[in-house]
DNA sequence: CGTTGCATTGAATTTATTCAACCAGGGTGG
DNA sequence: CCACCCTGGTTGAATAAATTCAATGCAACG
């Protein structure tokens, strides 16, 4: 079972990739750090486990420290949609009144987390503005990219979505020039499900760039984006499919 | 160009729909609204007017008093996304950082706004817990809208987007009954744009329900739900399309 | 009274999905 | 040690769904 390591995630080390967005650390204080820190239950997760569920009554919330995870929503039937994933800084919570979890949330590799309960954590957050205003400048940042999404779901064709994807990859990997790969954490299944595509469209799709010689995929789990503008022009769609 | 009434819109009072979710000014006591009210330059917009433009320097934010209006990204070609509607009581602003708005909004029925100077909003927002509180709630509600939305979508078919997007609508507008007709405030092309459709599909969707006995259309601006359980199976998507 | 924007409808087409089969690798248990 | 069985990835052919293209009606507007 133990998934682990062919997906070229090193151990996770705590800030493994440059992030672009805020973190929560970031927004605040050493002091105001300390004192949160002090309220927190760190938790390491292995490569698969769920952090929490939808409909579990919500006790904690949570501060990702390393590693990636997913955050899903289901639909009656089996479809499920991955509406972000989770990296090291990001914060976790429900909105204030939600008894429940209305996501699950999952690692793609392994991870750490702390678990903060809900009740200090709120109480915590009342005492420290300094706090406050970070979480709100977090969630409008995210609201953004939300919006972002919605656009690529609701109206990008399959190709234009993958390109984009993967664009986006790799401006999360900063150390990584183009020539080395680009390592792709999550699985064709979890990139469907973000994306809104059948795992089935998002292999055929990877492979389609990959035999068109815009990107190489040496293993399932990496990626070498070999022609950069040609990605950017398809994720824009500002150029259709096209042979070699 | 006016266009107006034919959509059944009241002339906008203020409050004119009950509201599920929290409303800004019910975030302030009586004393923090009359304060930051001073600050506020009441606007009022006719229909179709725009109160902000993607790519404009971002120098206000804004409060919704009355009216609904829409928020929405472009794709380079000419591919637009609602991301959401705006009613009385929403707060609208960019992030903190952002240099210029990264939305357009536009009034889908005439409207009120409050416009806040930023530098002068962010500067009562530092002096106001009470107000990052709210906004904070607010902005993960809308976040856990956009989830909920982003699952929509990505995996919901045409007829349960707009069996959905119909109860939507009808939950918002709470003094109704369900023999009554429901208002479509917005043209055809925006709920396309809002569903991820094209304006023929919202309107081929619309007219099977119609034609199949589960809500009628006395004309383009107004909805009777005829057999709301029906419409809930087909929102759900545990019922596909039927005949009569 | 011609023009314009919105809504509607039909027919052809496109795109991603569905269904099905197959391969590779890792782990398990005989 | 090897056969077997997972899971994850890939590929092909048939299908279904929504889109595209095209045309029409209707109302308000100037």
């Amino acid at each position: 079972m133990a998934f682990e390591g062919n997906r070229g995630v090193s151990p996770a080390p705590a800030a493994e990739q440059g992030r672009a967005r805020v973190a929560l650390c970031l927004q605040l204080g050493k002091r105001e750090r300390t004192r949160l820190e002090a309220l927190a239950e760190p938790r390491r997760l292995r490569s698969g486990e769920i952090l929490c569920s939808v409909g579990e009554p919500a006790e904690y919330v949570f501060v990702i420290l390393s590693g990636i995870l997913k955050l899903h929503k289901n639909l009656a039937d089996g479809r499920r949609q991955i509406s972000r994933f989770l990296f090291s800084g990001d914060y976790l919570g429900p909105s204030e009144g939600e008894l429940k979890y209305p996501w699950t949330a999952q690692t793609v590799s392994s991870a750490e987390a702390w678990c903060l309960e809900r009740q200090r954590f709120a109480e915590f957050l009342r005492g420290s503005p300094e706090l406050a205003q970070g979480l709100l400048r977090m969630a409008w940042e995210e609201l953004e990219s939300a919006r972002e999404h919605m656009l690529l779901l609701a109206h990008k064709g399959a190709e234009e979505k993958i390109a984009s994807f993967v664009l986006w990859l790799a401006s999360r990997q900063r150390e990584r020039e183009d020539g080395e790969p680009l390592s792709l954490p999550m699985t064709r299944r979890d990139i469907a499900e973000y994306l809104g595509l059948k795992t089935e469209t998002v292999s055929r799709t990877l492979r389609g760039l990959h035999r068109r010689g815009v990107i190489t995929l040496p293993d399932p789990g990496h990626a070498i984006l070999k022609r950069r503008e040609e990605l950017e022009l398809l994720a824009s769609g500002r150029r259709r499919a096209r042979a070699a």
